[in-house]
DNA sequence: CGCAGTTTTGATGGACCTCAAAGACCGTGG
DNA sequence: CCACGGTCTTTGAGGTCCATCAAAACTGCG
């Protein structure tokens, strides 16, 4: 399903090892929460948790791409978290999820039974003062959204999302964002839609939109291809150096 | 400038101390803190901190409201944050504020030097699980208000806004969410037009409707009255039973 | 009273949503 | 290999909500 493998046996092989909420932990603190953690995949679609389902496990992201959505009752939903490798599932001291978590591209998840991770956390500092980090991050992230969702026009919300993505995929694979830029869509797009507030037919004329004035390439419908970065930082609304957290 | 009084050298009569960054502090520890805060005032309308200002201070809100707002170089800004008594400012590990910090009302602010402040939160773990608790609920009210921001209409963005208001300002003076409820609008048109990502003609067009509409009063500019709370709930798209963290 | 800041109200246009249908892509099975 | 259906995407036409521009009314204050 997942194309990289690593050893589920031993942490020092987790792709996610330096940024996840484990990632300040010694080697004994390590063990100890070897022994209370098993792994879940699920296939892109499949959903993670449903809003207010009973939690028993917390989680790290490893592999894959998933989203954190909230609905209203007339079928409204807005998505309000992408969560990447290392971003962490579930909040000690909660046992229902408040968001539904679905599975965006095929995904593998680190879970820690919720009890026995709580328990830890008030023992050892490592794990809640990484948690804290990783949480004020989440924060500045989603204020930084708050802003996309606010006030700016559909057209730099597609072009806030691409760069953002394209960006991403370039650190993943440790490549310096260059022109010439390609990379595939994790989403479709509806859950772009979702992600910005809009309507799918409104992302998909945006999509067109920059792909006619040439600022974009499209190859199917999920490859895409930018031929001149700095041309579509431009179309973001935003400061040209700073910001761009997440 | 504010009404309610206390002891600036008296933790014991702070208006916040069971719900600050320091409620689960002993008497050792609050005396450490005791040694490294001071209060700061400002009032209604001023300035606290710019965006990129460098930060020597965290701080408790203990009177008063604060706004955490982004902007963009043409003019268009969104709060992304209310500050009510007992919020947090700052970041700790951060030097500069990335939002701009604005006294909505008259404002009373406890200081903490920010260095000596993060040196106590390496070695007193109640500091830190504290503010864990607080970002992880500022987390959740980010993202109830990226729903609101990316789904709702005008009129259910106001009526989520009076809801919220009048539900803290009940829950501040310890009365019950009754019908009949009467307060004061700490906000302007133009505030709530950037906490809702709206113009200030459109939060007067939808507040001059809820007036016609007779789920409001309106007395002055400031003043509201909510004759019947669950009518008012009822225009906010939410579901009627959960949700409304904050 | 007169002035400045805030709020209300009006008229207009445009950005985006809604409804609708056609087109592209992909796996399945004949 | 192509036909077929299902899903996702694109494109079109029309309507609506909200932003914009503009001016009047209200509030508080010297």
């Amino acid at each position: 399903m997942n194309k990289i493998a690593f050893d589920t046996k031993n942490c020092g092989t987790c792709p996610i090892q330096h940024r996840a909420v484990c990632s300040h932990c010694d080697s004994a603190e390590l063990q100890m929460l070897d022994s209370i953690k098993y792994y879940r995949s699920y296939e892109a679609g499949q959903s993670v948790l449903w809003a207010g389902d009973h939690m028993e496990f917390v989680a790290s992201v490893v592999l894959g791409i998933a989203s954190l959505s909230q609905g209203m009752e007339d079928g409204r939903t807005q998505m309000v978290g992408l969560l990447l490798p290392s971003d962490f599932i579930g909040r000690p001291g909660r046992n229902a999820s408040p968001y539904d978590v679905v599975a965006v591209t095929d995904l593998t998840i680190c879970c820690f039974r919720k009890k026995p991770f709580e328990e830890m956390m008030l023992k050892t500092p490592h794990i809640a003062a990484r948690l804290l980090e990783m949480t004020l991050d989440e924060l500045d992230s989603a204020r930084e959204w708050m802003l996309l969702l606010g006030r700016k026009t559909a057209h730099e919300k597609i072009a806030s999302l691409l760069t953002i993505l394209a960006t991403r995929d370039a650190n993943l694979y440790k490549k310096i964002p260059l022109d010439g830029m390609v990379f595939d869509l994790p989403l479709t797009r509806e859950a772009m839609a979702d992600y910005l507030g809009l309507t799918l037919e409104t992302v998909s004329r945006q999509m067109s939109g920059l792909k006619k004035a040439g600022i974009i390439q499209l190859e199917g419908k999920r490859r895409v291809t930018i031929p001149d970065i700095a041309r579509l930082m431009a179309e973001t609304g935003d400061d040209m150096d700073g910001g761009m957290l997440v």
